[in-house]
RNA sequence: GCCAGGGUAGCUCAGCUAGUAGAGCACAGGAUUCAUAUCCCUGCGGUCGUGGGCGCGCACCCCACCCCUGGUACCA
Protein backbone atom coordinates (compact mmCIF):
# COMPACT_ATOMS: atom_id res chain seq x y z
CA UNK A 1 0.00 0.00 0.00
CA UNK A 2 1.40 3.35 -1.04
CA UNK A 3 1.41 6.52 0.99
CA UNK A 4 0.27 9.76 -0.54
CA UNK A 5 0.46 13.21 0.97
CA UNK A 6 -1.28 16.28 -0.40
CA UNK A 7 -1.78 19.69 1.18
CA UNK A 8 -3.42 23.01 0.44
CA UNK A 9 -1.81 26.26 1.47
CA UNK A 10 -2.98 27.41 4.86
CA UNK A 11 -5.30 30.41 4.50
CA UNK A 12 -4.51 33.45 6.57
CA UNK A 13 -7.42 33.95 8.92
CA UNK A 14 -8.10 37.63 8.46
CA UNK A 15 -11.17 37.14 6.27
CA UNK A 16 -13.99 34.69 5.65
CA UNK A 17 -13.36 31.65 3.46
CA UNK A 18 -13.86 32.63 -0.18
CA UNK A 19 -14.54 30.79 -3.40
CA UNK A 20 -10.89 30.82 -4.43
CA UNK A 21 -9.88 28.81 -1.43
CA UNK A 22 -12.90 26.56 -1.85
CA UNK A 23 -11.58 25.77 -5.32
CA UNK A 24 -8.13 24.92 -4.03
CA UNK A 25 -9.36 22.66 -1.26
CA UNK A 26 -11.98 20.89 -3.39
CA UNK A 27 -9.35 20.18 -6.01
CA UNK A 28 -7.09 18.74 -3.34
CA UNK A 29 -10.00 16.72 -2.02
CA UNK A 30 -10.70 15.22 -5.42
CA UNK A 31 -7.10 14.08 -5.68
CA UNK A 32 -7.09 12.78 -2.11
CA UNK A 33 -10.28 10.77 -2.61
CA UNK A 34 -9.02 9.42 -5.91
CA UNK A 35 -5.82 8.15 -4.34
CA UNK A 36 -7.74 6.58 -1.48
CA UNK A 37 -9.93 4.77 -4.01
CA UNK A 38 -6.78 3.52 -5.70
CA UNK A 39 -5.96 1.92 -2.39
CA UNK A 40 -3.36 4.36 -1.13
CA UNK A 41 -3.08 5.64 2.40
CA UNK A 42 -3.57 9.36 2.16
CA UNK A 43 -2.71 12.28 4.37
CA UNK A 44 -4.66 15.28 3.22
CA UNK A 45 -3.67 18.40 5.09
CA UNK A 46 -5.12 21.85 5.41
CA UNK A 47 -5.37 24.28 8.30
CA UNK A 48 -4.95 27.89 9.22
CA UNK A 49 -2.10 30.36 9.32
CA UNK A 50 -2.80 32.27 12.51
CA UNK A 51 0.14 34.52 13.34
CA UNK A 52 1.23 37.97 12.24
CA UNK A 53 0.62 41.61 12.84
CA UNK A 54 -2.59 41.85 10.87
CA UNK A 55 -4.26 39.21 12.98
CA UNK A 56 -2.88 40.67 16.17
CA UNK A 57 -4.34 44.05 15.29
CA UNK A 58 -7.65 42.66 14.10
CA UNK A 59 -8.01 40.84 17.40
CA UNK A 60 -7.26 43.96 19.41
CA UNK A 61 -9.69 45.97 17.33
CA UNK A 62 -12.42 43.53 18.29
CA UNK A 63 -11.36 43.54 21.91
CA UNK A 64 -10.38 39.92 21.80
CA UNK A 65 -7.22 38.20 22.73
CA UNK A 66 -5.50 36.84 19.64
CA UNK A 67 -5.95 33.22 20.61
CA UNK A 68 -9.71 33.38 20.91
CA UNK A 69 -9.86 35.46 17.74
CA UNK A 70 -8.00 32.81 15.75
CA UNK A 71 -10.00 30.06 17.45
CA UNK A 72 -13.15 31.53 15.95
CA UNK A 73 -11.66 31.75 12.49
CA UNK A 74 -10.16 28.30 12.64
CA UNK A 75 -13.64 26.98 13.42
CA UNK A 76 -15.05 28.85 10.43
CA UNK A 77 -12.50 27.41 8.07
CA UNK A 78 -12.92 23.99 9.58
CA UNK A 79 -16.64 24.18 8.86
CA UNK A 80 -15.79 24.00 5.16
CA UNK A 81 -15.20 20.33 5.83
CA UNK A 82 -18.90 19.71 6.23
CA UNK A 83 -20.12 22.27 3.68
CA UNK A 84 -17.87 20.98 0.93
CA UNK A 85 -17.76 17.36 2.12
CA UNK A 86 -13.98 17.39 2.42
CA UNK A 87 -12.00 14.36 3.43
CA UNK A 88 -8.94 16.00 4.91
CA UNK A 89 -7.23 14.04 7.63
CA UNK A 90 -5.22 16.88 9.16
CA UNK A 91 -6.12 20.42 10.11
CA UNK A 92 -2.95 22.14 11.18
CA UNK A 93 -3.17 25.37 13.14
CA UNK A 94 0.05 27.34 13.35
CA UNK A 95 -0.79 28.40 16.89
CA UNK A 96 -0.70 24.79 18.08
CA UNK A 97 2.05 23.68 20.44
CA UNK A 98 3.22 20.93 18.15
CA UNK A 99 3.62 23.30 15.24
CA UNK A 100 5.46 25.93 17.24
CA UNK A 101 7.96 23.36 18.45
CA UNK A 102 8.48 22.17 14.89
CA UNK A 103 9.00 25.71 13.63
CA UNK A 104 11.64 26.28 16.29
CA UNK A 105 13.39 23.02 15.50
CA UNK A 106 13.34 23.89 11.81
CA UNK A 107 14.99 27.21 12.55
CA UNK A 108 17.59 25.46 14.64
CA UNK A 109 18.51 23.10 11.83
CA UNK A 110 18.95 25.93 9.37
CA UNK A 111 21.02 27.82 11.92
CA UNK A 112 23.23 24.79 12.44
CA UNK A 113 23.70 24.68 8.71
CA UNK A 114 25.01 28.25 8.93
CA UNK A 115 22.14 29.70 6.89
CA UNK A 116 20.78 32.19 9.41
CA UNK A 117 22.46 35.43 10.36
CA UNK A 118 21.62 38.86 11.77
CA UNK A 119 21.51 41.96 9.64
CA UNK A 120 20.03 45.42 9.68
CA UNK A 121 16.75 45.54 7.88
CA UNK A 122 15.00 48.64 6.57
CA UNK A 123 11.28 48.58 6.98
CA UNK A 124 9.00 51.02 5.25
CA UNK A 125 6.25 52.15 7.52
CA UNK A 126 3.10 54.18 6.93
CA UNK A 127 2.14 56.21 9.98
CA UNK A 128 -1.40 56.53 8.69
CA UNK A 129 -1.95 52.81 8.41
CA UNK A 130 0.37 52.08 11.30
CA UNK A 131 1.61 49.20 9.22
CA UNK A 132 4.71 48.06 7.47
CA UNK A 133 4.48 48.51 3.74
CA UNK A 134 6.31 46.77 0.95
CA UNK A 135 7.56 48.54 -2.15
CA UNK A 136 4.92 46.86 -4.23
CA UNK A 137 2.26 48.31 -1.99
CA UNK A 138 3.52 51.84 -2.53
CA UNK A 139 3.16 54.15 -5.48
CA UNK A 140 5.91 56.74 -5.89
CA UNK A 141 7.09 55.74 -2.45
CA UNK A 142 3.79 56.91 -0.96
CA UNK A 143 1.05 54.94 0.65
CA UNK A 144 -1.95 54.93 -1.73
CA UNK A 145 -4.32 55.35 1.21
CA UNK A 146 -2.33 58.20 2.77
CA UNK A 147 -0.59 59.96 -0.13
CA UNK A 148 -0.07 63.11 1.91
CA UNK A 149 2.07 61.35 4.49
CA UNK A 150 5.73 60.51 4.11
CA UNK A 151 6.71 56.89 4.37
CA UNK A 152 9.04 56.39 7.29
CA UNK A 153 11.98 54.06 7.21
CA UNK A 154 12.67 52.09 10.33
CA UNK A 155 15.86 50.17 10.76
CA UNK A 156 15.98 47.14 12.93
CA UNK A 157 18.15 44.12 13.34
CA UNK A 158 16.50 40.97 12.05
CA UNK A 159 17.49 37.46 11.28
CA UNK A 160 18.02 36.61 7.65
CA UNK A 161 17.98 33.38 5.72
CA UNK A 162 20.70 32.73 3.13
CA UNK A 163 18.36 32.29 0.21
CA UNK A 164 21.09 33.38 -2.21
CA UNK A 165 23.12 30.31 -1.34
CA UNK A 166 20.45 28.09 -2.89
CA UNK A 167 20.22 29.56 -6.34
CA UNK A 168 22.09 26.76 -8.06
CA UNK A 169 20.56 23.94 -6.00
CA UNK A 170 17.10 25.27 -6.87
CA UNK A 171 17.91 25.48 -10.55
CA UNK A 172 19.22 21.92 -10.38
CA UNK A 173 15.98 20.84 -8.72
CA UNK A 174 13.90 22.33 -11.53
CA UNK A 175 16.23 20.93 -14.16
CA UNK A 176 16.14 17.45 -12.72
CA UNK A 177 12.39 17.45 -12.28
CA UNK A 178 10.56 19.11 -15.16
CA UNK A 179 7.21 18.30 -13.55
CA UNK A 180 8.16 19.87 -10.23
CA UNK A 181 5.83 22.80 -10.82
CA UNK A 182 2.61 22.51 -12.84
CA UNK A 183 1.65 24.04 -15.20
CA UNK A 184 4.87 24.27 -17.21
CA UNK A 185 4.65 28.01 -17.71
CA UNK A 186 4.80 28.50 -13.96
CA UNK A 187 7.93 26.38 -13.77
CA UNK A 188 9.40 28.60 -16.43
CA UNK A 189 8.40 31.64 -14.44
CA UNK A 190 10.06 30.47 -11.24
CA UNK A 191 13.15 29.36 -13.12
CA UNK A 192 13.54 32.84 -14.50
CA UNK A 193 13.05 34.37 -11.10
CA UNK A 194 15.69 32.18 -9.49
CA UNK A 195 18.07 32.65 -12.42
CA UNK A 196 17.89 36.39 -12.11
CA UNK A 197 19.47 36.23 -8.66
CA UNK A 198 18.22 35.74 -5.13
CA UNK A 199 18.37 38.05 -2.16
CA UNK A 200 18.41 36.75 1.37
CA UNK A 201 15.12 37.40 3.10
CA UNK A 202 14.35 38.39 6.64
CA UNK A 203 12.76 35.77 8.79
CA UNK A 204 12.14 37.45 12.14
CA UNK A 205 10.55 40.49 13.71
CA UNK A 206 11.13 42.11 17.06
CA UNK A 207 8.85 40.59 19.61
CA UNK A 208 8.01 43.96 21.14
CA UNK A 209 6.49 44.94 17.81
CA UNK A 210 4.96 41.62 16.94
CA UNK A 211 3.99 39.82 20.14
CA UNK A 212 1.85 37.29 18.27
CA UNK A 213 4.18 34.73 16.73
CA UNK A 214 6.51 31.83 17.29
CA UNK A 215 9.44 32.75 19.53
CA UNK A 216 12.90 32.29 18.06
CA UNK A 217 14.29 29.42 20.11
CA UNK A 218 17.56 31.06 21.15
CA UNK A 219 16.55 34.72 21.13
CA UNK A 220 13.48 35.73 23.11
CA UNK A 221 13.57 39.24 21.63
CA UNK A 222 12.50 37.90 18.23
CA UNK A 223 9.62 35.96 16.76
CA UNK A 224 9.63 34.07 13.47
CA UNK A 225 8.28 35.94 10.51
CA UNK A 226 5.78 34.17 8.28
CA UNK A 227 8.21 32.05 6.23
CA UNK A 228 9.73 30.20 9.17
CA UNK A 229 6.31 29.74 10.65
CA UNK A 230 3.56 29.01 8.14
CA UNK A 231 5.63 27.09 5.59
CA UNK A 232 6.87 24.67 8.23
CA UNK A 233 3.28 23.55 8.73
CA UNK A 234 3.59 21.14 5.81
CA UNK A 235 5.98 19.03 7.84
CA UNK A 236 4.80 19.79 11.36
CA UNK A 237 1.41 18.36 10.44
CA UNK A 238 3.11 15.00 9.89
CA UNK A 239 4.48 15.14 13.41
CA UNK A 240 7.94 16.24 12.40
CA UNK A 241 10.39 16.27 14.14
CA UNK A 242 9.13 13.95 16.86
CA UNK A 243 7.41 11.38 14.69
CA UNK A 244 10.26 10.72 12.32
CA UNK A 245 8.66 7.52 11.08
CA UNK A 246 5.38 9.09 10.04
CA UNK A 247 7.24 11.92 8.38
CA UNK A 248 9.43 9.62 6.33
CA UNK A 249 6.47 7.51 5.28
CA UNK A 250 4.49 10.36 3.83
CA UNK A 251 7.01 12.99 2.80
CA UNK A 252 7.44 14.45 0.16
CA UNK A 253 4.27 16.36 -0.38
CA UNK A 254 2.13 17.42 -3.31
CA UNK A 255 1.17 21.04 -2.71
CA UNK A 256 -1.77 22.96 -4.12
CA UNK A 257 -1.30 26.73 -4.20
CA UNK A 258 -2.47 29.87 -5.96
CA UNK A 259 -0.32 31.67 -8.49
CA UNK A 260 0.45 34.36 -5.93
CA UNK A 261 2.18 31.66 -3.93
CA UNK A 262 4.47 30.40 -6.65
CA UNK A 263 7.62 31.93 -5.26
CA UNK A 264 7.05 31.04 -1.62
CA UNK A 265 6.19 27.43 -2.30
CA UNK A 266 8.45 26.51 -5.17
CA UNK A 267 11.56 28.52 -4.31
CA UNK A 268 11.72 29.87 -0.75
CA UNK A 269 10.24 26.82 0.93
CA UNK A 270 12.36 24.45 -1.14
CA UNK A 271 15.53 26.32 -0.22
CA UNK A 272 14.51 26.16 3.43
CA UNK A 273 14.00 22.40 3.19
CA UNK A 274 17.44 22.01 1.62
CA UNK A 275 18.94 24.04 4.41
CA UNK A 276 17.27 21.91 7.08
CA UNK A 277 18.59 18.80 5.38
CA UNK A 278 15.16 17.56 4.33
CA UNK A 279 13.99 16.34 0.92
CA UNK A 280 12.16 18.86 -1.25
CA UNK A 281 8.44 18.70 -1.97
CA UNK A 282 7.29 16.27 -4.64
CA UNK A 283 5.26 18.66 -6.75
CA UNK A 284 3.68 22.11 -6.63
CA UNK A 285 0.37 22.61 -8.44
CA UNK A 286 -0.34 26.26 -9.17
CA UNK A 287 -3.90 27.30 -9.91
CA UNK A 288 -5.30 30.59 -11.19
CA UNK A 289 -7.64 33.06 -9.56
CA UNK A 290 -11.38 33.48 -9.71
CA UNK A 291 -12.81 36.75 -10.88
CA UNK A 292 -16.43 37.86 -10.84
CA UNK A 293 -17.67 39.34 -14.10
CA UNK A 294 -14.11 40.21 -14.98
CA UNK A 295 -13.36 41.92 -11.69
CA UNK A 296 -11.28 40.77 -8.81
CA UNK A 297 -13.49 39.75 -5.93
CA UNK A 298 -13.17 42.08 -2.99
CA UNK A 299 -15.17 43.15 -0.04
CA UNK A 300 -15.10 46.79 -1.03
CA UNK A 301 -16.55 46.00 -4.46
CA UNK A 302 -19.18 43.83 -2.81
CA UNK A 303 -18.84 41.15 -5.46
CA UNK A 304 -17.50 38.35 -3.33
CA UNK A 305 -19.09 35.00 -4.09
CA UNK A 306 -19.66 33.15 -0.85
CA UNK A 307 -19.15 29.38 -1.10
CA UNK A 308 -21.51 28.76 1.82
CA UNK A 309 -24.36 30.52 0.01
CA UNK A 310 -23.80 28.46 -3.10
CA UNK A 311 -23.90 25.28 -1.07
CA UNK A 312 -27.14 26.37 0.55
CA UNK A 313 -28.74 27.02 -2.79
CA UNK A 314 -27.39 24.28 -5.03
CA UNK A 315 -25.91 21.74 -2.67
CA UNK A 316 -22.42 20.53 -1.90
CA UNK A 317 -21.97 18.27 -4.88
CA UNK A 318 -23.24 20.91 -7.27
CA UNK A 319 -20.58 23.32 -6.10
CA UNK A 320 -17.93 20.61 -6.24
CA UNK A 321 -19.10 19.82 -9.78
CA UNK A 322 -18.90 23.44 -10.81
CA UNK A 323 -15.39 23.78 -9.41
CA UNK A 324 -14.19 20.69 -11.26
CA UNK A 325 -16.13 21.16 -14.50
CA UNK A 326 -16.35 24.88 -15.13
CA UNK A 327 -13.17 26.35 -13.70
CA UNK A 328 -9.85 26.29 -15.46
CA UNK A 329 -7.30 24.39 -13.49
CA UNK A 330 -4.36 26.60 -14.26
CA UNK A 331 -5.67 29.82 -15.77
CA UNK A 332 -7.88 32.42 -14.17
CA UNK A 333 -11.61 31.74 -14.31
CA UNK A 334 -14.44 34.19 -14.46
CA UNK A 335 -17.45 33.21 -12.40
CA UNK A 336 -20.93 34.67 -12.20
CA UNK A 337 -23.97 33.33 -10.40
CA UNK A 338 -25.65 33.06 -13.80
CA UNK A 339 -22.93 30.78 -15.05
CA UNK A 340 -23.23 28.57 -12.02
CA UNK A 341 -26.98 28.37 -12.48
CA UNK A 342 -26.73 27.53 -16.18
CA UNK A 343 -24.22 24.82 -15.50
CA UNK A 344 -26.40 23.35 -12.77
CA UNK A 345 -29.46 23.15 -15.02
CA UNK A 346 -27.68 21.96 -18.15
CA UNK A 347 -25.32 19.40 -16.66
CA UNK A 348 -26.89 18.26 -13.42
CA UNK A 349 -30.67 18.60 -13.77
CA UNK A 350 -30.94 17.94 -17.50
CA UNK A 351 -27.83 15.82 -17.78
CA UNK A 352 -26.89 13.48 -14.98
CA UNK A 353 -30.08 13.82 -12.94
CA UNK A 354 -32.41 13.25 -15.86
CA UNK A 355 -30.51 10.25 -17.17
CA UNK A 356 -30.57 8.58 -13.77
CA UNK A 357 -34.29 9.27 -13.37
CA UNK A 358 -35.35 7.96 -16.78
CA UNK A 359 -33.31 4.78 -16.62
CA UNK A 360 -34.40 4.10 -13.03
CA UNK A 361 -38.03 4.38 -14.04
CA UNK A 362 -37.58 2.03 -16.97
CA UNK A 363 -35.83 -0.48 -14.73
CA UNK A 364 -38.59 -0.25 -12.18
CA UNK A 365 -41.21 -0.91 -14.83
CA UNK A 366 -39.29 -3.94 -16.01
CA UNK A 367 -38.50 -5.13 -12.48
CA UNK A 368 -34.80 -5.18 -13.12
CA UNK A 369 -32.49 -6.11 -10.26
CA UNK A 370 -29.12 -7.55 -9.36
CA UNK A 371 -27.08 -6.02 -12.16
CA UNK A 372 -23.41 -5.82 -11.27
CA UNK A 373 -20.97 -3.79 -13.22
CA UNK A 374 -17.20 -3.72 -13.20
CA UNK A 375 -15.65 -1.00 -11.14
CA UNK A 376 -13.01 0.48 -13.37
CA UNK A 377 -11.66 3.94 -13.98
CA UNK A 378 -11.94 5.43 -17.42
CA UNK A 379 -8.43 5.52 -18.78
CA UNK A 380 -8.70 9.10 -19.90
CA UNK A 381 -9.94 10.11 -16.49
CA UNK A 382 -6.89 8.56 -14.88
CA UNK A 383 -4.65 10.35 -17.32
CA UNK A 384 -6.25 13.75 -16.79
CA UNK A 385 -6.36 13.48 -13.00
CA UNK A 386 -2.68 12.59 -13.09
CA UNK A 387 -2.15 15.90 -14.82
CA UNK A 388 -4.51 17.72 -12.44
CA UNK A 389 -6.76 18.66 -15.37
CA UNK A 390 -9.98 18.48 -13.41
CA UNK A 391 -12.23 19.90 -16.11
CA UNK A 392 -11.02 17.43 -18.71
CA UNK A 393 -11.26 14.56 -16.25
CA UNK A 394 -14.87 15.22 -15.37
CA UNK A 395 -15.73 15.86 -19.03
CA UNK A 396 -14.90 12.20 -19.63
CA UNK A 397 -17.78 11.25 -17.34
CA UNK A 398 -20.16 13.63 -19.06
CA UNK A 399 -19.24 12.00 -22.33
CA UNK A 400 -20.54 8.73 -20.86
CA UNK A 401 -23.77 10.43 -19.83
CA UNK A 402 -24.29 11.75 -23.31
CA UNK A 403 -23.64 8.34 -24.85
CA UNK A 404 -26.09 6.70 -22.46
CA UNK A 405 -28.80 9.24 -23.33
CA UNK A 406 -28.26 8.59 -27.03
CA UNK A 407 -28.52 4.88 -26.44
CA UNK A 408 -31.83 5.23 -24.64
CA UNK A 409 -33.26 7.19 -27.55
CA UNK A 410 -31.90 4.73 -30.06
CA UNK A 411 -33.01 1.50 -28.34
CA UNK A 412 -36.35 2.83 -27.08
CA UNK A 413 -36.57 0.39 -24.15
CA UNK A 414 -40.11 1.53 -23.33
CA UNK A 415 -41.25 -0.16 -26.57
CA UNK A 416 -39.52 -3.43 -25.68
CA UNK A 417 -40.65 -6.29 -23.52
CA UNK A 418 -39.26 -9.29 -21.68
CA UNK A 419 -35.72 -10.46 -22.30
CA UNK A 420 -34.98 -7.90 -24.98
CA UNK A 421 -35.91 -5.03 -22.70
CA UNK A 422 -33.82 -6.46 -19.89
CA UNK A 423 -30.77 -6.79 -22.10
CA UNK A 424 -30.93 -3.19 -23.15
CA UNK A 425 -31.58 -1.96 -19.65
CA UNK A 426 -28.84 -4.06 -18.12
CA UNK A 427 -26.39 -2.47 -20.46
CA UNK A 428 -27.65 0.98 -19.49
CA UNK A 429 -27.44 0.17 -15.80
CA UNK A 430 -23.84 -0.91 -16.25
CA UNK A 431 -23.11 2.39 -17.92
CA UNK A 432 -24.68 4.28 -15.05
CA UNK A 433 -22.75 2.22 -12.55
CA UNK A 434 -19.58 3.16 -14.37
CA UNK A 435 -20.64 6.80 -14.23
CA UNK A 436 -21.28 6.50 -10.50
CA UNK A 437 -17.98 4.80 -9.89
CA UNK A 438 -15.96 7.40 -11.75
CA UNK A 439 -17.90 10.19 -10.12
CA UNK A 440 -16.78 9.25 -6.62
CA UNK A 441 -13.81 11.58 -6.21
CA UNK A 442 -15.73 14.53 -7.62
CA UNK A 443 -19.21 14.15 -6.14
CA UNK A 444 -18.98 11.56 -3.39
CA UNK A 445 -22.53 11.87 -2.10
CA UNK A 446 -24.13 11.73 -5.54
CA UNK A 447 -21.91 8.84 -6.56
CA UNK A 448 -22.96 6.88 -3.50
CA UNK A 449 -26.64 7.56 -4.13
CA UNK A 450 -26.35 6.40 -7.73
CA UNK A 451 -24.42 3.25 -6.91
CA UNK A 452 -26.90 2.39 -4.22
CA UNK A 453 -29.94 3.09 -6.37
CA UNK A 454 -28.62 0.85 -9.13
CA UNK A 455 -27.66 -2.09 -6.98
CA UNK A 456 -30.21 -4.72 -6.03
CA UNK A 457 -33.76 -3.87 -6.93
CA UNK A 458 -33.84 -0.64 -8.93
CA UNK A 459 -36.50 1.88 -7.99
CA UNK A 460 -37.39 5.32 -9.19
CA UNK A 461 -36.39 7.93 -6.62
CA UNK A 462 -36.55 11.64 -5.93
CA UNK A 463 -34.60 13.75 -8.45
CA UNK A 464 -30.90 14.10 -7.68
CA UNK A 465 -30.84 17.71 -8.82
CA UNK A 466 -34.24 19.36 -8.71
CA UNK A 467 -34.85 22.37 -10.91
CA UNK A 468 -34.31 25.61 -9.12
C1' G B 1 9.51 49.79 -18.08
C1' C B 2 10.53 44.47 -17.68
C1' C B 3 8.64 39.19 -17.37
C1' A B 4 4.59 35.82 -18.06
C1' G B 5 -0.39 34.29 -19.65
C1' G B 6 -4.44 35.61 -22.76
C1' G B 7 -7.32 38.15 -27.05
C1' U B 8 -11.17 32.03 -31.91
C1' A B 9 -19.26 31.70 -32.78
C1' G B 10 -23.87 35.78 -27.96
C1' C B 11 -21.20 33.00 -23.41
C1' U B 12 -17.22 29.40 -21.59
C1' C B 13 -13.44 27.35 -24.08
C1' A B 14 -10.77 23.10 -27.75
C1' G B 15 -7.78 23.66 -31.90
C1' C B 16 -0.90 18.44 -31.62
C1' U B 17 4.75 19.20 -35.54
C1' A B 18 0.67 25.08 -40.69
C1' G B 19 -3.35 21.78 -45.08
C1' U B 20 -10.66 23.54 -46.55
C1' A B 21 -12.45 26.73 -38.51
C1' G B 22 -14.60 22.78 -33.59
C1' A B 23 -17.38 21.48 -28.74
C1' G B 24 -20.70 22.62 -24.80
C1' C B 25 -24.18 26.30 -23.28
C1' A B 26 -27.68 29.91 -25.21
C1' C B 27 -31.09 30.58 -29.49
C1' A B 28 -34.58 28.55 -33.63
C1' G B 29 -37.10 24.40 -35.90
C1' G B 30 -38.33 19.13 -35.86
C1' A B 31 -39.13 14.39 -33.53
C1' U B 32 -40.36 11.57 -29.07
C1' U B 33 -42.77 10.57 -24.32
C1' C B 34 -39.06 6.42 -20.35
C1' A B 35 -37.47 11.11 -17.90
C1' U B 36 -36.78 17.00 -13.72
C1' A B 37 -41.13 21.50 -20.33
C1' U B 38 -36.35 16.86 -19.85
C1' C B 39 -33.51 13.52 -23.82
C1' C B 40 -32.61 12.91 -29.35
C1' C B 41 -32.09 15.13 -34.47
C1' U B 42 -31.40 19.47 -37.58
C1' G B 43 -30.21 24.44 -38.06
C1' C B 44 -28.51 29.54 -36.94
C1' G B 45 -24.00 31.57 -35.65
C1' G B 46 -16.79 33.25 -36.55
C1' U B 47 -13.06 38.39 -42.17
C1' C B 48 -9.57 33.31 -35.40
C1' G B 49 -7.21 41.55 -31.48
C1' U B 50 -4.87 45.04 -35.63
C1' G B 51 -1.29 45.84 -39.60
C1' G B 52 2.62 43.80 -42.28
C1' G B 53 5.90 39.40 -43.74
C1' C B 54 7.56 34.22 -45.16
C1' G B 55 4.83 29.92 -47.37
C1' C B 56 1.23 26.49 -52.69
C1' G B 57 -1.40 27.20 -48.14
C1' C B 58 -1.24 30.01 -41.39
C1' A B 59 -5.84 30.71 -35.87
C1' C B 60 -1.12 28.18 -35.74
C1' C B 61 5.67 30.58 -37.94
C1' C B 62 8.35 35.86 -38.14
C1' C B 63 8.06 41.48 -37.25
C1' A B 64 5.38 45.76 -35.34
C1' C B 65 1.35 47.59 -32.68
C1' C B 66 -3.34 47.63 -29.52
C1' C B 67 -6.23 45.64 -25.40
C1' C B 68 -7.06 42.43 -20.82
C1' U B 69 -4.91 39.70 -16.51
C1' G B 70 -1.03 38.56 -13.08
C1' G B 71 3.92 39.28 -11.22
C1' U B 72 7.85 42.70 -10.63
C1' A B 73 10.30 39.89 -3.81
C1' C B 74 10.15 39.98 2.42
C1' C B 75 1.86 40.73 1.23
C1' A B 76 -0.59 36.08 3.39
Amino acid sequence: MNKYYITTTLPYVNAEPHLGFAMEIVQADIIARYHRLLGNEVVFNTGTDEHGIKIYRAALAQNKDPQSYVDEYAAKFNSLKESLNLSYTNFLRTSSTQHKKAAQEFWKRCLENDDIYKKNYKIKYCIGCELERTDSELTDNKCPIHPNLEIETIEEENYFFKFSKYQQPLLDLYEKNPQFVLPDFRLKEIKEFVSSGLQDFSISRLKEKLPWGVAVFNDSDHVSYVWFDALVSYISTLGWPNDEKNFEEYWPVVQMAGKDNLRQQSAMWQAMLMSAGLPCSKQIIIHGFITNAGQKMSKSLGNVIDPFELVNKYGTDALRFFIAHDLNTFEDSDVTVERIHESYIANLSNGLGNLVARVAKLCEQNKLSGVTGSNVWCTDLEKYLGEFKFNEAIAVIWQLISEADKKVNLEKPWELEGQKAKEVLEDLVKKIQAIGYNLQPFMPETAEKILKQFSGEIKSQAPLFPRI
